[in-house]
RNA sequence: GCAGAUGUAGUUUAAUGGUAGAACCUCAGCCUUCCAAGCUGACUGCGUGGGUUCGAUUCCCAUCAUCUGCUCCA
């Protein structure tokens, strides 16, 4: 079988309405991408199926909607102000870049980096001339201070006071929320917070379409428990979310665990799920314990308590969080990766894309087998079908061509109109994935497309 | 941000210091009663900006974007 390349897959989604390169007119700005008609469902359709797992699905699990713009101080609290801006320098020799904490630690064998300013760091680098380990030089530019937080100005002024930043996760509207949903849902430990929304990371991005962008969409997952719990809830998570992956038809091959042993500054564990990309293995998700360390901060930087009430036990404590996030832009490739296949027929090929049908941008496809007897028929079948789903209608070419438009777009199904239409109301209904015809009537045909795109 | 490669219709590509030819795709018409058929026609292109030149898609420079590798990714 043909292999999928990241340039194929690019073409594809540009050429069938999946996903554009970002204000492509003006000659594209990097690392930005708009999802296309297609796309677009593709995406809703992912986030509806998670939202069913992780929110519908589940006792005790509660979705908001936080602003994307939050005060500054949550930053200052989180930890991103301080640790979301590297000091870095470049080797002038060889072109290396480097985090100059870290260049002094390894040099050293210790962790003295950590406590120096700017410029005593400046000052080590150059007395010690300590070498580039690329080039063995020591021949560096200035510190440069790199913040990945996206900043904005509130107001007119451009002053300090007003900078805002966009948030760089979504996790903190939870935990900033966390009091909020517990009270108004009258929530008992342990309970969850769900998200979906994008946040912003300032990065130089390395590319690989839509993998690494500046902007991008996290469905995210806070579960609230009692220290002691959260070792179970963790592994359990892990679990839950490869499943997921697994149910939106992912094989379990392309999928696997990867502890982190170097951990943020907030966790206790962390685990990605990585799926297998053309590129190598990637994240497409992480679930991390981060003990009390966001609550904690948050009471003392806010001064609100932040603990909770045990009605069990009368005791008074802030709670431990589990915090599982998904990618959403790469759920949607490794998707699109995973159900791609250039099918080979007996003296021909196909392009399919083997969606779930829960995730189908389209679930049916109408198509009048001859377009000057049958379309009349056929757009009222249309009109009929598309109050229920996702509908397309296509009258152009012959019919394997416009089966073949739909197989590579990922519509299970396609109904085609004849004359057994019209004397019997009769239809029939194409398979995608097995290209087998059976007969319905126009009457079981919401049903039988309903019980099959259940996730 | 660094290094290398690339940039001609939506896609794949050809040729050229005198502004481009094709295939597929798309659309319209004819034909067609079930898997990319055929015929006729139509639409669409030299990434952007400079420079050299009488003239640049072609040569040079810059820029933008993509790919690959670094780096980054608490």
């Amino acid at each position: 079988m043909e292999e999928l390349t990241m340039e194929k897959l690019v073409n594809l989604c540009k050429q069938y309405g999946f996903i554009y390169q970002g204000s492509e007119i003006y000659g594209g700005l990097s690392n930005t991408w708009d999802y296309g008609p297609l796309g677009s469902r593709l995406k809703n359709n992912i986030k509806d199926a998670w939202r069913k797992r992780f929110i519908q699905e589940r006792n005790n699990a509660y979705e908001v909607d936080a602003d994307i713009l939050m005060h500054p101080r949550v930053w200052e609290a989180s930890g991103h102000v301080a640790s979301f801006s590297d000091p870095l320098v470049d080797c002038k020799e060889c072109k290396m870049r480097h985090r100059v904490d870290n260049l002094i630690n390894d040099y050293t064998n210790s962790s003295i980096g950590d406590a120096m300013s700017q410029e005593e760091m400046m000052e080590y680098l150059r007395n010690e001339k300590v070498p580039c380990p690329k080039c063995g030089k020591s021949n560096y530019t200035d510190i440069r201070q790199f913040n990945l937080m996206f900043e904005t100005y509130r107001g007119v002024t451009n002053d300090n006071k007003s900078i805002i930043y966009l948030r760089p996760e979504n996790a903190q509207g939870e935990y900033v929320n966390f009091l909020n949903v517990q009270r108004s849902m009258r929530a008992k430990l342990p309970f969850s917070i769900g998200q979906i929304g994008k946040a912003f990371r300032n990065e130089i991005t390395p590319g690989n379409f839509t993998f690494r962008t500046i902007e991008f969409e996290q469905m995210e997952y806070q579960t609230f428990c009692k220290e002691g719990n959260d070792e179970e809830l963790y592994n359990y998570f892990k679990e839950y979310g490869k499943n997921f992956y697994m149910d939106l038809g992912i094989k379990e091959d392309h999928l696997r665990f990867h502890d982190h042993e170097k951990l943020a500054h907030y966790a206790k564990a962390a685990c990605d799920i990585e799926y297998k990309f053309p590129f190598g293995w990637g994240e497409v998700n992480g679930t991390h314990n981060r003990t009390n360390f966001d609550l904690t901060r948050h009471q003392e930087y806010s001064g609100v308590k932040q603990e909770y009430l045990d009605p069990e036990t009368n005791e008074k404590y802030i709670p431990y969080i589990i915090e599982s996030t998904y990618g959403l832009d790469r759920t949607v490739l490794a998707v699109l990766f995973e159900s791609y296949e250039m099918e080979q027929l007996e003296n021909d090929t196909r392009e399919v894309l083997h969606l779930h049908p829960y995730l189908a941008p389209y679930k049916v496809a109408v198509l009048p087998l001859v377009k000057k007897y049958h379309n009349e028929k056929a757009m009222e079948i249309f009109n009929k079908l598309s109050k229920s789903f996702m509908t397309t209608y296509d009258e152009t070419g012959s019919i394997g061509k416009r089966y073949r438009r739909q197989d590579v777009i990922g519509t299970p199904w396609c109904i085609t109109i004849d004359d057994e239409t019209l004397n019997n109301n009769t239809v029939t209904i194409r398979n995608r994935d097995t290209m087998e015809q059976i007969t319905l009537s126009l009457d079981e045909v919401e049903n039988y497309i309903n019980e099959r795109i259940k996730f």
